[in-house]
DNA sequence: AACCTTCGCAACCGCAAGGAT
DNA sequence: CATCCTTGCGGTTGCGAAGGT
């Protein structure tokens, strides 16, 4: 595997690295160490420019890479940081200091973000995918619906309303949680939560992000594309995805009106 | 067996941040 | 303070391998 080789306009070498250009690069470093990137082909006798050398080394060569399939654990490890971090591939790799940001960028791309999607879980904001959300031009209180062409029947029949109260009780925990987070960095010490690498967000927007949660739940409103969406999957689906009970989620349902007052 | 599609991963590119001058 | 240079990061691409038809 790999890319054909080929020379840039200044003669430099691109493509595939070979192993000798390997060993060349590992015999400078060991012998010079690392630092001015692009002196260094030339110092070690490599046709490539600076940046490629330095990729070279830190996702391949530096000792204590890890390669390989990940492990449950360290999939488990990256869907956790990357819902506190986002695409931050440097940080999260911090975390995970056997693996590169290039690896674990890559194993998200290609693997994990796909399984979340098919589990029903947004791979951005990690929530169940349901879209709950201000409606600025609305004023009303209740969801308003639109007739589907897949589907005819009322979207509150018994079974139906209990999914759909299932899926919003979900959203709405998992927002909370992150809001409780995130409340918990304000009201405590938010200079020293910044420091946090698993935290990093500053107090503006830790305090956006509040507004954003106060906005949502005051308004309450959900698209009705995304009921009927909610309407078409399975019961089980709900259980399997949140392993939550009918009743503790409706609990948790019955909290949204409060849930403003409850964040001031 | 041949062809096509998908996957996995190394490497490239453009851009931004930060330091040096 | 402005400009240049270097480094680091994230998104994207290219290509062989693997799997499916």
């Amino acid at each position: 595997m790999g890319r054909t080789t080929w020379y840039d306009d200044e003669g430099l070498k691109k493509g595939e690295w070979t192993a000798e250009e390997d060993r060349m690069l590992v015999a400078y470093i060991n012998e010079y160490g690392l630092g001015d990137w692009r002196a260094m082909p030339k110092r070690a006798g490599l046709q490539r420019c600076g940046k490629s050398c330095r990729l070279r080394w830190l996702n391949y060569l530096r000792p204590g890479i890890k390669r390989g399939k990940f492990t449950p654990q360290e999939e488990e490890d990256i869907i956790k940081f990357h819902s506190l971090l986002g695409n931050r591939w440097a940080a999260i790799a911090k975390e995970m200091p056997n693996r590169t940001d290039n690896d674990i960028k890559n194993h998200w791309n290609s693997c994990l973000k796909k399984r979340l999607v098919r589990s029903g879980i947004d791979p951005m904001t990690h929530e169940p995918v349901v879209n709950v959300k201000a409606n600025s031009s609305s004023t009303t209180s209740s969801p308003t619906l639109t007739p589907s062409s897949s589907t005819t029947s009322s979207p509150f029949s018994s079974t139906s309303s209990a999914r759909l109260l299932n899926r919003l009780a979900a959203g709405i925990s998992s927002r909370k949680q992150g809001f409780d987070r995130i409340k918990n960095v304000i009201l405590s010490e938010p200079r020293q939560a910044v420091k946090e690498d698993a935290l990093m967000i500053s107090r503006k927007e830790a305090e956006e992000e509040v507004n954003g949660c106060f906005m949502e739940s005051d308004d309450n409103l959900i698209s009705t594309t995304s009921l009927y969406e909610l309407l078409s999957e399975p019961y089980d689906m709900y259980q399997s995805d949140f392993g939550l009970e009918v009743d503790d989620q409706f609990d948790l349902f019955l909290e949204i009106p409060t849930l403003g007052q409850d964040l001031s």
